[in-house]
DNA sequence: AATGAATGAGAGTTCATTCAT
DNA sequence: TATGAATGAACTCTCATTCAT
């Protein structure tokens, strides 16, 4: 009993100062960038010594290599919460859009670590790019399905989801930008119009079987 | 003919090894980032001294401020070379793409010195996006103008701008991604689906006078 | 024992190093100025790395301006240990230099490390010079009181510990000059009586041949 | 006629630059010492390039090799020309301060040049000392002779040259030191006192109540 | 597992000196 | 003789990593 519960209490002990590095991390290479995130600062943030950051990391660069990967999940488990299971069309994506503002207005830091990520952790970037791409395709596929991607073929999927993310960086450039004072709302406002009804999103006719080709 | 030749050598010499450390730098930035564009790799792919890096530029970031500047004036040269003055709507925007992947293709590293500098070189990462938005508000603000813009009002335009870049900037990702190979041809032509008829361009209706909205 | 011994180690490791940083400093700037005193130098000759420098000391000037209060300090320590705190007026005098010279012996570089003070750690040098003129001072006032200063007030005072401290540093540059071998004693002497009863210059007394002798 | 002229003239300009050159580097080093005296500050100041240096000079030593010397070499000058040669004792000395004084008023930068050659043109430094002694030692010889140095004999001499060359010295800082706003009138009158008849120290007359004048 | 002093490679930068013009 | 671009050694300082405790 007490030894199991000692052991228990001791694994734990382990996982939180793992945990208080990687919570330190994200808060130093949000901030400041990856270049920037030395171990001493990260390991002082943590409130341990410089040296134990080498109990939990091989290197620097593994750390690096598993911060998007944390960060980035904790982002998509956001959006599915917060994404309703059954829309679909333009609803899902307004409400995948607003989610993921919401998502970056508590967790600033985000973006940076995304973007820095193409340099200091490009493995770990494609693999976040691929994963939330496979996301997109998944949600377009069944869009497809329900007629209702227009003018777009199944092989057209993959540049859409690109040109989606690209729309949604942007977005949260744009938000996050120093001068320009955008409110959110007209941005989602704008972003639907352009892909909604008339451009991407048509209204699936029901009647007719889908045949629209590129 | 000897008189010539020897007339250039004294000035020419030093803008040569300014052309030399430039065409390096950007060589290196954009292959390795900027972080690992050390002075020593630079001056090393130049073949010139390290110490002669200083005889062209204040510091290492006086020449990280210069970078984008230089790579993104030569891009917007070789876009105003490439796109038709006369063009507009669609057709404009088809150009447009094209001379950027164009470019792209002879200057693979351009997007990372680009990406990049958002950290390494705001102000000059800052003044570039301006320029380049303020370029597609003026096309935007025409087409407006021209009825072109179904669904859009002028106060769309800047957010517009953010949407149209974030997709090109996405799709000349896709074009370097490792795994992804996706031609150019198709992208283009589910980018110009997107944005075009029913989508972002809709067809000028000439029988009714425009009655554009603020 | 063992037990003693091991405590050592940690902590005392630590100020061994500082010691030897210290020490090294001392020995580096005494014998080569301030300005050829480069951190390789100084830890080659502690026998540290380059880097352990900086864990002892924020920078070289950081250094540099610890430098003369630690070595001045020693010599402020040496000096009221080797002159008896009952002795006034010349005895007094006599008892200081001598030990000056005695710590100079033993420090040759403390003359080098104070007179480049004034440019390479002016703060340092300020406040080593006020501490010194101060003892000076308060001994000459207490001279002063037991009316051993014949034809001075109170307003000369710190004149006089200006002109004591200059006969007193050339002295011991004089001491340290490589062409002239001078000893101590005479030097001592001759400052004696230069500022003891009588003083340097003297109206000639032109009815007896001069016979004067030391 | 014209060939003598013309070469003249050449000749001159060449001393021109050499004396714009030597001025530069007394001008310099006088204001921010010799580390700081860079080439480059040098010539910028001289007006001439970088290069031109090295055809006057074999190398940065040469020049601070020469500097002391020129400067101390026109100080001398000074004082020969200010002090009256008949005059003996304390006058002389009395006019020798003040003309050193006055010398330095003009050329605040002499100080600096001639305390740190001591460490970067100790050779030069060496000569200006023992020049500047062998000035003194005549003057004082002759005092001597004269029986005006009461309790001093031949052997004294270079000690007491010493002594006042400290003092001079010292009353020099003491004239450039930031706080202190010692008059020149009154450190010379102490001055005079101290070394003219009397001396410093005088046996306390216990017979009398102290009664110190303020 | 935690510590933190020690390490040393490598960074940016300076500048005396050289040399082709 | 004057020039000034090129040179490269040497400098101070940073920091990821190691390892004895």
């Amino acid at each position: 009993m007490s030894g199991q519960t000692r052991k228990r209490t001791r694994r734990e002990k382990q996982s939180d100062t793992l945990e208080a590095l990687m919570s330190a991390a994200i808060q130093v290479v949000g901030d400041e960038g990856y270049a920037a995130a030395s171990i001493a600062k990260i390991t002082a943030l943590a409130n341990v010594a410089n040296g134990t950051f080498y109990n939990y990391f091989d290197s620097r660069q593994d750390l690096f290599d598993q911060l998007l990967p944390v960060a980035g999940e904790r982002l998509i488990a956001h959006l599915r919460a917060n994404v309703a299971p059954g829309a679909t069309g333009l609803e899902r994506e307004r409400q995948r859009i607003s989610a993921y503002f919401d998502y970056l207005r508590l967790n600033p830091g985000f973006i940076r670590i995304f973007h820095e990520a193409e340099i200091h952790a490009p493995r770990a970037y494609a693999r976040h790019l691929e994963a939330y791409l496979a996301g997109y395709g998944q949600a377009l596929g069944r869009s497809l399905s329900l007629n209702e991607l227009g003018r777009f073929s199944r092989e057209d999927i993959p540049v859409l989801g690109y040109l989606l993310m690209g729309m949604q960086d942007y977005m949260a450039m744009l938000l996050r930008a120093p001068g320009a004072d955008v409110d959110a709302g007209r941005m989602i406002s704008v972003y639907l119009r352009l892909i909604g009804m008339g451009g991407l999103f048509v209204e699936a006719d029901r009647s007719a079987p889908a045949t629209a080709k590129s």
